[in-house]
DNA sequence: CTCTATGCAAAAACTTTGCAGGGAT
DNA sequence: ATCCCTGCAAAGTTTTTGCATAGAG
């Protein structure tokens, strides 16, 4: 996988910029804020947060936030969901298969918020 | 269902701010936004924004960002979870029952992003 | 040349914080 | 008397927009 074929027939001029954010978020085995990026990047945020729009008009990329209220980046290398323990703020990919149907509808991504093992044994230990 | 059962035990006073919150979220049958409640409470966003943070440590509300960026706050009168289409921001309470197991997490809600029916056939209509 | 992409600065949208006053126990 | 709650204004955070310049085809 890479970004050249992921931009094709997709109207999206592989620019610098362009290729320094797929390039990034291929590498990535987790979703990314722009926090966790700009130090890497060398644009403007405004040239970012455009080619985001972008990238997510043309289904390239997809965003969801997250508990620290930040919205976070990927590029779907796998089908797979996220977990967001709302103790902790990690967020962990699920690889699991969730199947229910929801007929008629086109599902892109599930988001589960919770608490994790880690800090429902934490919360355990403290208050029990 | 009411707000007094809702708050009790949870160290949380009733005043007449929290009070007005909860009764429109416990009317309501979809998750509301500050801008959707606002012109209904008459109480300033600092208050509420506040009681807001209190009601979620107490687990008496779930909040979760949708499409428009906003975000939503509901009581759980019944499990459920939502589903937000990233076409037309509409958002859905969807109350099949989604199973899977997710072995030592503790799941409080789940979002689901996609196209909903209607503006699946849309698309159709326009590209096809 | 024209169209798209970028940087910079300013603005926007939503949420949080500081502080001082009010109310309840 | 103390503690919690509130309003107001100001600040904070993330994302978007306007405008002028630079670059690609």
């Amino acid at each position: 996988m890479n970004i050249a074929s992921i931009t094709n027939n997709k109207n999206i001029n592989l620019t610098t910029a362009r290729k320094a954010i797929l390039n990034i978020l291929l590498d990535s085995k987790k979703p990314l804020s722009y926090e966790d990026l700009k130090d890497s990047l060398d644009m403007d945020k405004a040239t970012f947060y455009r080619n985001i729009i972008k990238f997510e008009e043309a289904n390239i990329i997809s965003s969801f936030e997250s508990n620290d209220k930040k919205r976070y980046f990927e590029i779907q290398k796998t089908k797979h969901s996220h977990f967001i323990c709302t103790s902790c703020s990690q967020i962990e990919c699920i690889h699991e298969n969730l199947n229910f149907n929801l007929t008629g509808y086109r599902i892109d991504n599930i988001l589960i918020k919770g608490i994790c093992p880690d800090c429902l044994l934490k919360k355990e230990k403290n208050y029990d």
